[in-house]
DNA sequence: TTTGGTTGTTTAAACGTTTAAGTATAAATT
DNA sequence: AATTTATACTTAAACGTTTAAACAACCAAA
C-alpha cells in the first residue's frame, strides 16, 4: 500500500536534487563528479529506502521498453511451448522480459497481437508467422522494428530468420522410408501455402522422383488447421480405405501425427508391419506409441537461441539495416521402430 | 523509422493544444465540451496521421500498467503452456497483456521474477508457487499487488486462489484401485511441502485406511523435481525390485507418470494384469500408452479463466481487500484401461 | 449594468526518469 | 592578482500522456 520510493524521495530525503541520485544509481558518479562521500550517502540511502526503478518512467525517457513480442500459432502446442520456455530464459539473460500471444494461423489475430504489442512499445517481435501475413513483417520492417522469424518464412520477404532445412530432411526422412522397402508412401499435411511446408512436401517429392516412384496427388492429404481432428479422420479413413494400398507415411508435423496416430489405432493398422511412420517433430506421444515413432528431430534449444541472439544484435545495432541473416539449424532423423 | 505520431504531433498539425485532442482521443468530448468541428477535424487527424497512443505514457501516467506476470514452474510442460494460453486468451479480451516465466521451482528464480516484474509495473500476478515462497506472496499482499494462486496454495497464506480438490478426488482414485481390487498401492510423487501434493498424498492413505489397507511408508516414494529423471528411474526400480508386491501405482502428476511409465515399460511390467496406474493430469503420451492410462481430470480451462475473473474482480476493486475468495474447480476421475 | 452561466479552448502540472547545460566554489596555473 | 581549470552540485527540459484549473468570449437574466 505504501507508495514505492522514487528518485524524487531518495533526493528530498537527503536535500539533493534528483540528478546527483539519477547519476549514482546508473554508475555516472564518474562521468559527473559526484562526491565520494555523496555516492557513499546516496548508496545508502538507496538501501534504507528500498529504491526500485520504475522501468516505465525508464522506459518513456529512452524509447525501449527491454521487451520482445513472441507470437506463435498456440503457445499450449508443445513445440512452441518449449521454444517459448527458451526464449524466455535467453531473452532474460540479456535483460529481456518476453510478452506472448496465440495467433491461431489468423492473419487477423496476428495484426491484432501486433498492433497491441506496438502500442505497448515492444522493441522487438519473433515471430512464427501465419498465412498471408508478408505484409504485417513488411509493416514491420518499414517501422524499423526488429523481427526475427522462426519455424515459417517467407521467401519472397527478406527477414532474419531461423529455420531448419525442411526439404533436405523431409527428403531424407522420406528416403528412410524408401529404403525400408517402401514404395506407397502417403503425406499428411496442412493445407497452406506457408513455405516450411512446401518445403516438406518438396522433399517428399523429390525422394520419390529420384527413386523413381511415381508421384500419385491423392497420396498427399491435406487438412485445414482450423479443424485438424476431423480432416485428419477423414482424410486418413479415405486414404485407407481407397484402392491405393498404402506402406507408409510421412506426418508433417507433431499434431498431424498425434491425431493420425488414433485414427491408425482406430483402424486397426499395425506398425510398423502393414504401416511404416516417419514424423516431423518431437512428441510424448511418439514415445509410448506401441512402435516407437521415427520422427524428424528439430533442436529447438538452437532455434530459441538464434532467434534471441539475431534480435539482440539487432537491437544492439551490430548488423546493417536492410541485411538480413538466415540462420539454418539441421534438423536429424531419430529412427525407432516405426 | 518514420517516428510514430504522438498527441503533439496531432495538435501541432491542427495549431491546437495536446488537452483537445486527448479529450477527443478518449471520448470526453461531452464533459470537456469540445467544439463539434473540431471534434470532427481531430477525429480526421487521428485517422490521417494513423496516431496510436503510447502505453508506455499513459501507464507512467495512470500507474497502470494492463500488464499480468504469470509465473508458473516451467512453461514448457504442457499442463502450464495449456494454463498459460487460456489465461492469455481471457486476459487479452480484458485488455491485459501477459509476460511470462518460468521458476523451475525455485524460490530465488521466484523472487527475482517478481523483482523483475514488479520494477516493470504490472498490475497483478498470477502465480504457480514454489516452495518457500510464502514469504514473497505475503510481500505482494503487504505491496496492495494483487495475486491469485493456481494449482498450489498456502494454507497458512490466505489469498486469492484457484485450486482443484485435491484430497477428495486423489481418495476417489486410490479408492477405484481398491475397488479393482488391488491392495498393494504405491504413490509416486515430489519431494515437497507444497500443499497440493500433500493434500494428494492425505487422499491417498485416507482412502487406504477406510478400506483398512494398513499404510507403508515404503510405498511412498518421492522425486526431487531438479532431478526428476533419475529419481524416477532409482525409484521405481527400487520399490518394484523389493520385497513388496506392488499391485498398482498413483502418480501424482503428469511429469512423474511420463518417466514413471518409461521405466515400468523397461522393467516389462504389465499392465493392468500386474500394474494398475492411475495418473494426476493429462499427457498426450497416456492416450499413446498401450493401456490408456486412467487420470485425474483437471479443467484447465475453468482454473485459467477462474483465475483472471479473480484478477479482473481484484483490480477493479469490486472486492474488499484483505478478503480472499477461494475457487474450488472439481477435478474428476477418468477411467480407461489402466 | 452588473452578475452569472455557458461554451470552447488553453495552460500547466504531473507521472518517474535522464542528461545537457548551467552555476558556484575552490584549486591550480599564469 | 587575474585567469583558467577542476570539482561538486543544481536546473530544467524532455519523453507522451492526462486532467484540473484558468481563461476568454459570448449570452441571459436580474
Amino acid at each position: 500500500m505504501n507508495k514505492k520510493t522514487s528518485l524524487k524521495d531518495i533526493a528530498q530525503h537527503l536535500g539533493v536534487s534528483t540528478a546527483l541520485v539519477s547519476y549514482v544509481i546508473n554508475h555516472k558518479e564518474k562521468e559527473a563528479r559526484v562526491g565520494p562521500e555523496m555516492v557513499k550517502k546516496i548508496r545508502k540511502a538507496v538501501i534504507d529506502l528500498n529504491y526500485q526503478p520504475n522501468l516505465i518512467a525508464k522506459s518513456l525517457k529512452s524509447g525501449k521498453t527491454k521487451t520482445i513480442g513472441l507470437i506463435v500459432a498456440d503457445i499450449s502446442n508443445p513445440f512452441f511451448s518449449t521454444i517459448a520456455r527458451i526464449i524466455e530464459d535467453e531473452a532474460r539473460k540479456q535483460g529481456y522480459v518476453v510478452i506472448f500471444g496465440s495467433s491461431d494461423e489468423s492473419a487477423e489475430k496476428s495484426q491484432s497481437l501486433i498492433s497491441v504489442y506496438l502500442n505497448r512499445q515492444v522493441d522487438a517481435f519473433i515471430i512464427a508467422p501465419a498465412e498471408n501475413t508478408e505484409d504485417q513483417i513488411l509493416g514491420l520492417h518499414k517501422a524499423g522494428i526488429p523481427v526475427v522469424l522462426i519455424d515459417r518464412y517467407f521467401p519472397e520477404v527478406p527477414s532474419d530468420c531461423v529455420m531448419i532445412n525442411n526439404a533436405a530432411i523431409s527428403e531424407a526422412a522420406v528416403q528412410y522410408l524408401i529404403d525400408k522397402k517402401r514404395s506407397k508412401i502417403a503425406m499428411l499435411t496442412y493445407k497452406t501455402k506457408l513455405a516450411h511446408i512446401e518445403a516438406r512436401k518438396n522433399g517428399y517429392k523429390n525422394a520419390l522422383k529420384s527413386n523413381g516412384i511415381k508421384f500419385d496427388r491423392k497420396m498427399i492429404r491435406e487438412a485445414s488447421y482450423q479443424d485438424i481432428e476431423n480432416d485428419v479422420t477423414t482424410q486418413l479413413k479415405d486414404l485407407f480405405g481407397g484402392p491405393q494400398k498404402v506402406d507408409a507415411i510421412f506426418f508433417a508435423t507433431n499434431s498431424l501425427a498425434v491425431y493420425g496416430l488414433k485414427v491408425i489405432n482406430q483402424l486397426g493398422i499395425k506398425v510398423p508391419q502393414q504401416l511404416a511412420i516417419v514424423s516431423f517433430d518431437q512428441s510424448e506421444a511418439f514415445d509410448f506409441f506401441y512402435a516407437p515413432l521415427s520422427y524428424v528431430s528439430q533442436c529447438l534449444e538452437n532455434v530459441g537461441k538464434n532467434a534471441v541472439k539475431l534480435l539482440v544484435e539487432r537491437l544492439e545495432q551490430k548488423v546493417k539495416p536492410k541485411q538480413y541473416a538466415t540462420v539454418v539449424v539441421e534438423a536429424k532423423l531419430v529412427i525407432r521402430e516405426s
